[in-house]
DNA sequence: AGCCTATGCCAACACTCGTTGGCCAACAAG
DNA sequence: CTTGTTGGCCAACGAGTGTTGGCATAGGCT
């Protein structure tokens, strides 16, 4: 029924004179699903943004999934537990995390749909599992125990996430990058590599 | 227009021949909330949960962020520092936590709702300044720092509640009770009485 | 040039939502 | 009993949603 293509203008090598278009979509959407969330986030506001007919967005990514799926890809680049001294991989992912957060706002349409959206909840678990644990497996002394010290680890960037980014509790803003990676950092080294207590 | 009342049945002595269905549509409300979200949860469908007509929800709770209001209320009851040891009161934060998540289902739909709902989000904050805040004033060593403090607990405890309850990580969801509090209780205990770092 | 596909807009469909007003039965007060 | 009030349902409105199909047009091809 529409034969035209998939997504992801610039990735593959084909040109097509709409590209502009679609990544205009795309940065209109994720603006929208970071402030609003999935079900607040409409088409037609999206396609307003970008300054086109909303029945375009349906041409290009099908439906309303599909424009999420589309919009919404995460590549966390956390730093190799192997390239850095044993106890410094606490303080590079928290800052790591940091950058991420505040370099776009994927990170932040995800979790807002993630916390009503069963979709976007599945996104976000496979997000953990396939570039978290990883991390966790190599830096944690007992690679039985990486689920686990994953988790915890994630307990503390998510939750400093959710106060700051979405929820924004003013004390949380408040704190300086300095103080949140001197508080956290020692935290989620404890959670990776400290002995079970 | 309306000259009937206001809500939470059984707290004013008035007894009404409708306080059953009154609480029932409370429970269905929180209910939805907590496992939809704010606009997944139709009215219609919390009427049908209370077996009820939707109009009987607008006559009483006046609209949809009525209902939300009067759903949703929360009493921490956190454990009091002066009442036990220095350094318990990490432990003890932990444990009020999970019994407070696990109890019912109101931090859930709070959380859920928090997360897409700038009214939401407002309510939580308005629960950590005036429900968190003082637990830390009176455990931490200097006043002033006392909001930073209760904000990286918070962090802590909401990023267990996210990826535990809401976006519900197996890997943080197979933790058992006491695996949580032994990892989370010296973290929560550092933020609020460590000196800085 | 002429053709054909890609790009875009318009108008509409079918549906759901929050919300309203009117009507009827059950109860309480006189 | 009669009267007034309360509790409940039904039907509908207006607005907004995702989604669809058709129609114009602009580019790139031969």
């Amino acid at each position: 029924m529409n034969g035209s293509n998939s997504a992801d203008p610039g990735s593959s090598g084909v040109r097509r004179r709409s590209d502009a278009t679609r990544t205009a979509i795309l940065a209109a959407a994720r603006e929208r699903f970071a402030a609003d969330g999935y079900e607040r986030a409409t088409i037609r506001a999206i396609a307003r943004d970008a300054r086109i007919d909303p029945s375009m967005v349906m041409r290009y990514y099908g439906n309303k999934e599909g424009l999420f799926a589309a919009a919404v890809s995460v590549e966390l680049e956390l730093p190799e537990p192997g390239s850095l001294p044993r106890h410094d991989i606490g303080r590079a992912l928290v800052t790591r995390f940091l950058d991420l957060w505040e370099e776009n706002e994927v990170l932040t349409a995800l979790l807002r749909v993630g916390a009503t959206n069963q979709a976007g909840a599945e996104r976000m678990q496979g997000v953990f599992r396939e570039q978290v644990m990883p991390v966790a497996l190599l830096a944690c002394p007992d690679p039985e125990q990486a689920p686990a010290r994953a988790a915890l680890a994630a307990t503390q960037l998510l939750g400093l996430a959710l106060t700051r980014y979405v929820l924004r509790f003013p004390p949380t803003v408040a704190l300086t990058r300095e103080e949140i990676v001197a508080w956290l950092a020692p935290t989620v080294q404890r959670y990776l590599t400290a002995p079970s207590p």
